[in-house]
DNA sequence: ATTAAATCGGACAAAATTGTCCTAGTTTAT
DNA sequence: ATAAACTAGGACAATTTTGTCCGATTTAAT
């Protein structure tokens, strides 16, 4: 559904929001860690993300990324995935046709316009908060 | 959301099964050309199908491929889909966890359950036979 | 029998995605 | 000033997906 990448970019987030809410500010090896993935690669994630002002990045000795309170209620969960996966998700005809609309359908589009809104929908709904919730009550789980 | 190869599957299916309703076997240059997709690679997908049982290949001069009335009736899309893609779409956390489940989930488990199960659900309820349908009306399309 | 029109299947090539490494900056603390 | 702990970013490597090529085999028609 999503590419590597924007899981990464997704379970990031959700990290460092949470710890912004704590008032820390974690480093790209912390966030690494606690996600469960390649550092390198990870770091590249968080470079487009802060570049999409999803986080901030904060440069030098005790740097590390953060995001504020404002953005982690503000945030949605189609934005960070716009700003790694672009708008794949959304548009983009599920038989891969590059032309296909109500009126020049493929045989599924009917069918995929639903689902697709609701996927849509759901991910323009939820924020950076919504995801932060359950972490911190050990609830939920961002590396199994 | 599908592959590369599992579109050209889903398309190239429902072009047999379209031929087949009229009676006439078809090739793999006939196919590619009215999939519009790349025909040595459309030959692995086909073969994969072949080996599912989803489509028929006959060898040999005046071969081809086609597809029996009941198993146009009978085959649904799912199945189309799980022969090339396996059930990455309906498991597989949204997040990459590879233990993500009702117990231990990932923050977005509860959202993306009912998003799957309707996918899921919409999946198996198509036939190709459903998807059919339009095509030979000019209602639908396989390559724009 | 020979030829022509097909699929089959292995090996290879290209492109995209995922992942690594290393150097250059930046900032804080000493 | 210097060192230490960071991020930024370019270059490269590995892997996966997508796509190509070609010889082998099968079948029908002549």
């Amino acid at each position: 559904m999503f590419s590597k990448a924007c899981e990464y970019g997704i379970r990031a987030s959700i990290y460092i929001a949470s710890q912004s809410l704590e008032g820390t500010r974690v480093s790209l090896k912390e966030i690494a860690e606690k996600i469960d993935s390649p550092v390198a690669f990870t770091a590249k994630v968080l470079q487009q993300l802060s570049k999409n002002k999803i986080i901030e990045s904060v440069k030098g000795s005790s740097g590390g990324f953060e995001i504020s309170k404002n953005n982690i209620l503000r945030i949605k969960l189609s934005q960070i995935v716009y700003a790694i996966d672009g708008n794949n998700v959304y548009e983009g005809c599920g038989l891969g046709l590059k032309r296909c609309n109500a009126k020049e359908p493929c045989p599924v589009h009917n069918r995929f316009v639903e689902i697709r809104a609701e996927l849509k929908n759901m991910l323009e709904s939820t924020t950076l908060y919504d995801m932060t919730m359950g972490l911190e009550q050990g609830l939920t789980y961002l590396r199994r």
